[in-house]
DNA sequence: TTCCATAGTAACTTTTTGGGTACTATCTTA
DNA sequence: TAAGATAGTACCCAAAAAGTTACTATGGAA
């Protein structure tokens, strides 16, 4: 039984996977591209309530950190397309988890 | 392949999970009980950086949400044992996957 | 009789995160 | 020639999270 050490290093590593999934939306926003390549306006018309400003931002940061694929097709209007990078997929299983985790938790209390 | 499901409520349930252990020091905290049982001073020291104001905020959270128990020894000077839930155990599964990704995650970039 | 140790609490400030509204560019269609 | 669609940006404000500093109680040891 290694795994989830005490060194200090190995520790930040979670912190690291909770700062690239962490914040409002972000899951939200993966959960959907879970399903599928999806345009700015699918995303922003399936997070209900999230500002354009907010979903832009929140793509940015998954953009950044490899998790996802920002397309621009050169159009006008324009097109924009989201999808999930390799790294992005191998985030299932933890997602995967913690969507059971979540479910045992709410049935338990 | 089911898991991680688009429904509202199921993409909910990670969030709730996110909630419990998100934050700035609770996954610290965990580590720290995951070795063994803690008293609140040591968990202090082992956590470099850490207020006390901010260590007895995280527990009692963690405390409320049924995955940390609080054992207060009557005595003085106080001495308080902090300890993992069975609840609290079963969330080993999930840090250790996002302690393994996240150690690739700092391999791949 | 003063000091020390432990496990806190109270009041306040700073930092971070999230949100609201208004605005932009450009091609197509009516 | 004016309106519509898309994918944003800019600027400002509110709320939440985190941090700082000072303070408390109590029994035992020096």
């Amino acid at each position: 039984m290694e795994s989830f050490d005490t060194s200090e290093r190995l520790s930040c590593s979670v912190e690291i996977t909770l700062k690239v999934i962490g914040g409002r939306w972000k899951v939200l926003i993966l959960r959907e591209l879970f399903i599928g390549i999806k345009r700015f306006g699918e995303l922003h018309r399936a997070l209900h309530g999230i500002t354009q400003k907010m979903l832009t931002q929140q793509l940015r940061e998954l953009e950044q950190d490899g998790i996802i694929n920002r397309h621009v097709y050169l159009q006008v209007p324009p097109k924009v397309e989201y999808s999930l990078t390799e790294l992005g997929e191998t985030l299932k299983p933890i997602l995967d988890a913690m969507h059971e985790w979540g479910l045992m938790y709410l049935d338990k209390r």
